[in-house]
Formats: C-alpha cells, sequence, structure tokens
DNA sequence: TATGAATGAGTATTCATTCAT
DNA sequence: CATGAATGAATACTCATTCAT
C-alpha cells in the first residue's frame, strides 16, 4: 500500500511549472535549489522525479512543443480566408506574447547546451518542430512550405523584437506597434500571393 | 596618456576575443578560467582589465552594438534601387551568419541578465540600437518606420531559423533556403511598395 | 509468538544476504537504498526490520561472529596430530577463502567505525572474540596461548595478503602459493613443538 | 612573479598530512571538507593541488608505498646474523605499530575501492609491493622467496591483531604480547632454518 | 507488513574573486 | 603589469531516514 501518487502526472505538473523559471534566469544560471523552491518541493523530490538538472530541461522543451504548439493550434478559430488565418495566428501569438517570449529564449537556451554538449538526443525535437511547421501549414491551407517558413521567420522576429523592447522600454509590448506590424506582413503576403497563386493550394 | 591608450587598446583586443566565448557557452555557463583560458592570460590579468564578469559581458555587448552594428553598415555597397539594397543587406547578413547567431545568442542572454538583475544602465544599449534602426532606414532610403522595423523583423527571424537549423541538422545554413527566403520577402516588399508608394521616401 | 518468529527469522535472512553487500563497497560508501535493493525489498521494509544502517552493520558483524566462527570451526573434522588438525583448518581457511575475505575487510571497517563514533557496546564482540579463540585452541588440542595467538596471526595474514592478490592480479587467490605457505607454517609449528614440547596439552 | 610556492613540495606535504585522516575515517566516510580542515587549508586550495578525493587517495597510496617503506627499510641496522636481522625488522614494525595499523587500515580501503571501480592503474602499486618485498628479502639476505612472504604474513597478521586489539580494549598494544609472539616467530624461523639451510641464502 | 514519496542536511566539486609576490 | 595560489560560498546531486497510505 504505498502513498498514493500518479508519478507521471505529477512530474509533468512540476515540468509545466519550470518554464517560467527557466525562462527567467536561463538554464545555466537557475539553480536546482531555485527550481525545487520556485515549484514549491525539496531539492530530494525534485530529484525524485527528475535524474538531472539537464533531464528537466529537456523534458521540458518536449513537454511544451508536443502539448502546446500542437494543442493551441487545435483551438485556433476557422476562417475563410487566408487574411483571416494569418490574422487568427497573429492574434493568438499576440494575445500569447510572454508566453511565445519564455520559449524562445528557452530555445535559445536549448541552443547553447546542445551545441556545447555535443551527444544529446536531438530528433525528437526535430520531429516536434515539424509536426509544428505542419499544424501551421495545414492550419493556414497553404501547401507552399517557403511562404509557411516566411510565416514562422515574421513570427519569430516579432517575438524576438517583442524580448528586445521589454529590455530597452521594461513595458509590456506595444500593442499598436505589433499590430502594426502584423498588418504590414499580412497584406503583403495576401497581396502578392495574388499575383502569384501558385503559393496557394 | 600613452599608458592608458595601450590599456584600453589591449582592454578591447580582449573584448572581442570574448564573443566566440559568450556565444559558445552563455554567460552563465562560461567561467572566469575559461575565458582567461580562451584568451591566453591568466584569471588575475582578465582582473586586472575587467572589474568583474559580468562588466566584461556588459562591455562586450556595447562593444559590440557600438563598433560592428554601425561599422558594418557603413561597409554596405552602394545600389541604385530598393531590391538592390535588400538584397546587399541580406547578403550581408548571410556572409555572417555565424557573426549574428552568436550576436543574437549574446542578446538573449543579456536580456536574462537584465530581466533578472533589474539595476543596469541599459540607456545606452537603446541608443546604439535606435542607431543601428537608422543606419539600415538611411542605407535602404526608407523613411517608413513601420517598414524599417519589418526588414529587422524579417532579418532576426531568419537568423533565429539559421539557429534551430544548427541544432536540428548540425549542418551550417542552408544557402538554398536562405536565398529562397530572401527573395521572396524582397519580392514581397517590392511588389508591395510599387502599390503603397507611401512606403517609401 | 509465531509472528515474533517469522520477523526475526527474516530479519536473520536479510542479514545474511548483506555480508557481500558491505564487504564489496564497504561501510562508508553503500547506500541504503544500494543495500536494499541487493536484498530485494523497499528502503521501507528495511527500516522495519532494522532500525538504521549502522544497526545492520554492527548486527551483521555480530550475527556472523557467532553464527559463522563457531558453527563452522564445529564441523571440522577429527585429527589425531596436531600436523592433522593444523592442516585441517588451513583447508577450510582455504575453502573459504573468499568468505574470510570478505569478513575481514568487514572487521577493518568495523574498526574504523567503532574508532571514530566512540561510543559502542564491544564488550558483546569482545566474547564472541574470546569463544573463536578458545574453540580454535580446543580443537588444535593446544594449551599455550601464545601458540593458539601465532596461528591466528598466521591466518589473518594469510587472508591479507589473498586480499592484496586479487588487487594487483585480478586473480582468485593462487592455490599452490596458499598451500605452500601453509605448509611452511605448519612444519615450523610441527618441528618446533617437538623440542619444545610445553607448547603442546 | 607569482606568488613562490612550490607546487609539487606543498602537495607531498599535504599528501602526508592525508595519512591519518584517511586512516582514522577511511575513504568513504572521510568528506574533503574534513580533509581540508584537517590540513589547515580551504577546500578550493584542496582542490588546487588534486583533481579529486580518489586522486588525493590514490597519490597518498603511492606515496608512501614508494617513500616508507623503502625509505626506512634502508634506515634498519646492520645485524650479522638472521635473528638479529628478523629482530630488527621486528622492533621496527613495533615502533610504528601505529603507522602500520593505519596502513593497513588504508590498503584495505584501497582494496574495496579499486575491487568496485574497475578500471584503476594498479600497475604502479604492483611495483612497489614488488620493491617492499625485494627489499625485505635484501635486508634479511633470505633468498628463498617463500620465506620472505612466510615473514611479510606474519607482520600482517600481527599488525592486523594489534587493530582488533585496539577496538577491543580500547588501549596501546600489549607490548608484552607483540614481542612474546615475534620471539616465538624468530624461534621457530631460526629453529627450523637450521634444520632445512635450504632456506637461507 | 510493505511501499516508495518526501525531506533537507550533507557530499564532492566549481567558481568568481582576492591578493601576495 | 602579470601571475596563479588561496578562499569559501554556491552548485548539482545523494542519502539516511520518515511517514502517509
Amino acid at each position: 500500500m504505498p502513498k498514493i501518487v500518479d508519478h507521471d502526472r505529477y512530474r509533468k505538473e512540476l515540468l509545466r511549472g519550470c518554464l517560467d523559471l527557466f525562462a527567467e534566469r536561463g538554464y545555466g544560471s537557475i539553480t536546482m535549489r531555485q527550481i525545487a523552491k520556485g515549484l514549491g518541493v525539496s531539492t530530494g523530490t525534485l530529484y525524485h522525479y527528475f535524474p538531472s538538472k539537464e533531464s528537466i530541461f529537456m523534458q521540458l522543451v518536449q513537454e511544451l512543443c508536443e502539448q502546446d504548439i500542437s494543442n493551441f493550434f487545435a483551438q485556433a478559430p476557422e476562417a475563410p480566408t487566408l487574411e483571416g488565418r494569418l490574422q487568427a495566428i497573429v492574434d493568438f501569438v499576440f494575445k500569447n506574447t510572454q508566453y511565445y517570449s519564455q520559449q524562445l529564449v528557452l530555445w535559445v537556451d536549448f541552443f547553447q547546451q546542445t551545441h556545447t554538449d555535443s551527444d544529446h538526443d536531438i530528433n525528437f525535437l526535430r520531429q516536434v518542430w515539424e509536426r509544428a511547421r505542419a499544424t501551421l501549414a495545414d492550419y493556414l491551407q497553404i501547401s507552399d512550405p517557403a511562404l509557411v517558413d516566411l510565416v514562422m521567420i515574421f513570427l519569430d522576429g516579432l517575438i524576438l523584437q517583442c524580448i528586445y523592447g521589454r529590455v530597452y522600454d521594461h513595458v509590456a509590448p506595444d500593442t499598436a506597434w505589433f499590430h502594426q506590424q502584423s498588418q504590414l506582413m499580412i497584406q503583403m503576403i495576401i497581396h502578392y500571393e495574388q499575383n502569384f497563386p501558385q503559393l496557394q493550394t
């Protein structure tokens, strides 16, 4: 009759709590004690659920990719036009600016980590990444991978500028600026796509 | 005064040597001994020129902003058309992909650092940033700040994708992909600008 | 009372399983989890039967002393001559070289433990030790305690050399060498005893 | 103009200070902080001279073997008869009972360590060990290796009994007992050797 | 009786920093 | 100027032990 705890469930719960912590302090700087404290458990418990700091980090990256990216895209509203769908995505990103800022920081951290330590199982991340791109392509109903990539580039760049903006201004991202840039990009794509129909399905 | 010049000269020399080091291991993970070793000096000497690790980091960010961003844009070739100038910029970024990847990673680190430690003099960075944007606007001869921002967003996103690509594939950025995306973006801008002339000077 | 018997029975069973574990890793290095795993039980169960790690160790030493030393000597064959009896003992030790190597290591560990922690009830060990010596004297039919001690010294030294040998050569103890040394010692004792009859009963 | 310290000299000095510490608490139980404190330095300094705890331990074993065993045997007095030389050795061991007790404990610890961790360079120890035996053979002027081994077995067993004695009685080794056993052994060897002259050079 | 989740002090080791030379 | 020895607090991680189930 052991203490009844759904080990896996609790592990994922803890994992979710780690995003803020890693995003705020970064992989290299945050300590296990800080993580444990942030999660409200002891270091011993943390190690009961995760074998190492690196493992937490890797599992977190994986979990976020899998759960959030596909999940959240599934919740996206239906829209009849490409413009509407692009708008929906941009709105969605805007509503979750902080979340995606954190995730971007996490990914860059991840880049440094893997880049340095060499031997890591990176394949699973690649797959998740591809799935994210496929989901986006699916939702937008764009078959040309180049255009999908362009949208991703734009969204990444947008998030990055928000991060920089937060550093310089210590303010929340500028709504007006965000929408101005989004509209500009959407208009460009729509406008361009009307003259180069091969871009769309 | 000659001594001071030498001292300062050497300091900047050391500083330049730090970019690779910080970019590869990240601010949080690299140690002063590793930096010293990477520069070929003793820790004592390092502390003779810089009061702390944080100081090196901050000075490095500043130095790179001041020197490189504006400097390198000044070296860009003249081009009669907007398309040519955009092309020149994209080519330039492509030729220095590694450098800008490192710098992007450095900036994200910087974000975490300042975000966490609160009290830092960030103003000088803001100014440098504005100067970089102004330089870009100047070179492109675009007066609409929105469009300049869009170009920056695109370039940032592009670099970020290169970083991600390096993680997944362990390869140098894909030349063909890079150019495909660049052309798409440039064509969109050109195409769009021909129908919305208010965008250009 | 049957419950208590079962409890005690199981406790001793677990105890016997601990010898290998303690002997291989040493008291200081082995962990309770390793012991539990080695015994095929949970840490909780281990603590159900033993109040602490130290307790397991002490009980193990006691158990081994009581049970094995006297027990095994009792199983020794009858022999009419001193030479035969010495031979029987040496053969017995040789057949159980591994066991006695482990026990010797255990005793040295015990020495460190008690030596450091000061307050332990060591008296029971002293008694067991005396009983072992008495048993040996009895079996050999030697009344001179000095000669009994000499035999014990020789046996201890022999085991120790086997341990060293195992470290250097990573091989099982050398049978030929073992017998050569035993014969030499036995001959010396016999030879000496014939000229100094006061040594024997 | 660095701080002038003879790195190697100081390292060996620290090493010598470690014998008592390791012998008293054992490799597995002693902590680096305790070692540092016992040596009167900081943990940082300790790690400046030794890369790891294991390294200290291994270097200590090597250092003691090399320096002490051969050194101290060299200081042994000349003696015309085998009896005199055996006496000299026994006296020497007796005078350094504590030292050799510690060393024996150290060796048993070493056995556990190497036995467990598998891959260690043990060869150098084997060589030192052989040198020690050769030195002993040389001094005793005994050419029969079997007899040399017997002496070593006797000495090891003697030390071991002293250790056990210390546990039970909490007293210094019993001088009378030590000499009684020594005399018995010496007489046996002498007596035996007079009838089996092949044992000597 | 048996389990294994939880704890937090403790472990080996690292690190930014200082300072005697 | 330059060195690298010295420091001790901090880090990732472990461990004996407890206790709810």
